[in-house]
DNA sequence: AATTGCGGCAACCGCGCTCGC
DNA sequence: TGCGAGCGCGGTTGCCGCAAT
């Protein structure tokens, strides 16, 4: 059982709006406003219209000083800002820009802006990409630490784990673990910097879009500045996160970390042409890494543009942790 | 010159929200 | 407080014009 129509769609006109039904109710409105229901509005004044069809046409087209067309630059940042900002809120973006419609903006951005932005992430996808490959860094770390084994007792025993970890993460301030006399150097197991991680962890979970970027920002800072790594359940204790790790020399592990770098990199050179169920709109998530060009943002590329649906960031188990 | 494919955009649809009764 | 009418919004559809073949 649906909800009933607002009208009876066999007896109103549907499709383009001749001159003669714009100039009828722009006269009408001129005069008369619109009376606060436009329901009634266009039996009032002989239109054969949906009274929403009146409504959209007035407010798209027929009030006075709308702009159609011709976006300048500045509006073009002003909509990409507000659109990583509050997503696809078309009517509030609206508001910022005078003379603009909603439908307008929605449609400029479907059809173009989001084209433009999409084409220059990929420029500097691939950019990154070439830069990582020379980078003979990891090589080195990767020899240095082929030997490693990683503990095997560390799977069921709670490690100290550091309070603190700094932000930007890199492999040289990457804190030690200690457990029962062992030292559990997380600089021989990255081969990376933190972006490593959490390609390891996107790799593994399905994404979920809905997240606004509130929800996402502090939780993602929580779980990458305070943790290191995210856990595969729903809480952060390092037994967790550690899981699964122990029976492989870090060479294999880096092999690992390897692969899922690739993959992930893939998945997201490939999203434009697999992510192409219909006009959608592009999530913020893939946009929003163009617009956060800060070093300190884009150590956070790699979790700002998946986020992992399962993978919450349990505030009580990590403080309570923190006074052990 | 005819056909096809594609992009742009106006308009429609349906759902959630608000407000008044 | 519940309900229904109307409004507002975002997503989607479908038409039209243009470029490519």
């Amino acid at each position: 059982m649906g909800r009933a129509p607002c009208c009876d769609k066999a007896s109103v006109k549907r499709g383009p709006w001749s001159p003669e039904e714009d100039a009828k109710l722009k006269s009408y409105i001129d005069h008369h406003g619109t009376g606060g229901n436009w329901i009634a509005l266009p039996q009032k004044i002989g239109l054969k219209r949906c009274g929403k069809s009146c409504r959209l046409r007035w407010l798209n087209y027929l009030r006075p000083n709308i702009k159609h067309g011709g976006f300048s630059e500045e509006e073009d940042n002003i909509i990409c800002s507000l659109y990583v900002n509050i997503g696809s809120r078309w009517s509030i973006i609206a508001a910022q820009l005078p003379g603009r419609t909603d439908n307008d903006i929605k449609n400029y951005w479907n059809t173009r802006l989001k084209k433009k932005l999409l084409g220059k992430q990929r420029k500097e996808q691939q950019a990154q990409a070439q830069a990582r490959r020379v980078c003979n860094i990891k090589q080195e770390i990767k020899t240095e630490s082929e030997n490693f084994m990683l503990p095997m007792g560390i799977m069921s025993q709670s490690p100290y784990w550091p309070t603190q970890l700094p932000w930007p993460m890199s492999t040289t301030s990457l804190p030690d673990f200690h457990l029962n006399n062992q030292t559990l150097s997380l600089k021989n197991l990255a081969n990376n910097n933190i972006v490593t991680t959490n390609t390891m962890v996107n790799s593994q979970y399905s994404f979920d879009n809905s997240l606004t970027q509130d929800q996402l920002y502090p939780s993602t800072m929580n779980m990458i500045t305070t943790q290191g790594v995210l856990s595969t359940s729903n809480t952060c204790h390092p037994s967790n996160m550690l899981q699964g790790l122990g029976n492989f020399p870090t060479s294999d592990l880096t092999e690992l970390v390897d692969g899922s770098m690739q993959v992930f990199y893939e998945m997201d050179m490939a999203n434009g042409s697999t992510n192409t169920t219909s006009t959608e709109s592009t999530s913020w998530e893939d946009i929003n890494s163009l617009v956060y060009s800060s070093p300190f943002v884009s150590n956070l590329e790699g979790c700002q543009q998946r986020i992992p649906q399962h993978v919450t960031f349990d505030e009580s188990s990590y403080f309570a942790m923190q006074t052990q």
